[in-house]
DNA sequence: AGAAATACCCGTACGC
DNA sequence: TGCGTACGGGTATTTC
């Protein structure tokens, strides 16, 4: 298995102990859960496969069967747990497949926002995502160059997954607040200098994410203590830990933003 | 074509 | 107290 770097609480959803496992039945619960295929093919499909690597790619887990991919993609309130055959499933419980040693895969999903996808064409949904933030191939000059290449407001880029893969809307205000850029900011005009900044703090806040297991932002985003972390996300009226400034929210792309209009200032 | 807006969800916190 | 509504997360889809 490749050395893949983790994207914050996916971590602890590759679920390692699932190899060498069969999946014995498939019990879907909510059929919106499935992107792909049908839910009849999905049970023909599954039955049967040997489960043989679990791994990630962004925020994708991969599931590697015998014949197929089974890609899971948690969004929001998605978790994965692992229970033995006599723990009744849960309320929140979306797919459910059991496995050949007595126990059950428990796909709990309260929002209903994530999906599974069972395919041996996988490339059709992760080829198309940007580099791994911790990974090789994420540098300094790399980031400079392509947002060079682009003229969009920083943050919506950073949260483009076909950018950079990765990086979601607390983590996003989070790095730009560390590396003092605004999040309206056109990237076309972020310099040398401040891709650097970027490029270091995109890949020490994924860290410290990673290392506390993620956050815990309401009680459905179960997660680590993060949260408790937090330099600018959630915290508008509340003094910046730099400078002292009160953090302003503001919508971004549609998205709550936040920002120490001191620090991080637009041009 | 690329970017922006919308749709999808539901438990909670709020206002009346 | 009870009811109605806004909110927020990530991304596929739709619209511009």
């Amino acid at each position: 298995m490749p050395e893949l770097p983790e994207v914050e609480t996916i971590a602890r959803a590759i679920k390692p102990e699932l190899v060498g496992k069969t999946i014995l039945s498939a019990d879907l619960r909510w059929a919106r859960t499935l992107a792909i295929p049908s839910p009849l093919q999905f049970k023909k499909q599954i039955i049967g496969q040997k489960i043989l690597d679990v791994s990630r790619r962004a925020k994708y887990l991969i599931i590697n069967l015998e014949s197929y991919n089974l890609l899971i993609h948690l969004r929001m309130s998605g978790d994965l747990m692992i229970r033995t055959g006599k723990i009744k499933p849960e309320k929140h419980d979306r797919l459910l497949l059991y496995l050949s040693d007595r126990k059950y895969l428990a796909f709990n999903d309260t929002r209903k926002f994530g999906r599974v996808w069972l395919t041996n064409k996988s490339e059709e949904i992760l080829g198309k995502l940007g580099p791994e933030p911790l990974g090789t191939g994420f540098t300094a000059k790399w980031l400079f160059e392509n947002l060079q290449a682009r003229k969009r407001y920083l943050k919506p880029l950073l949260l483009d997954q076909t950018f950079i893969a990765g990086l979601g809307n607390i983590y996003t205000d989070e790095c730009l607040h560390i590396a003092q850029l605004h999040p309206l900011a056109a990237s076309n005009n972020v310099t040398q200098k401040q891709a650097d900044a970027l490029h270091k703090a995109i890949r020490a806040v994924l860290k410290e994410g990673i290392r506390r297991n993620g956050a815990s932002i309401d009680w459905v985003y179960r997660g680590g203590d993060y949260q408790n972390h937090f330099r600018v996300y959630g915290r508008d009226d509340e003094p910046c830990a730099v400078c002292g400034t009160k953090i302003q929210k503001l919508t971004v792309g549609q998205r709550g933003t936040h920002v120490c209009p001191n620090c991080q200032r637009l041009r």
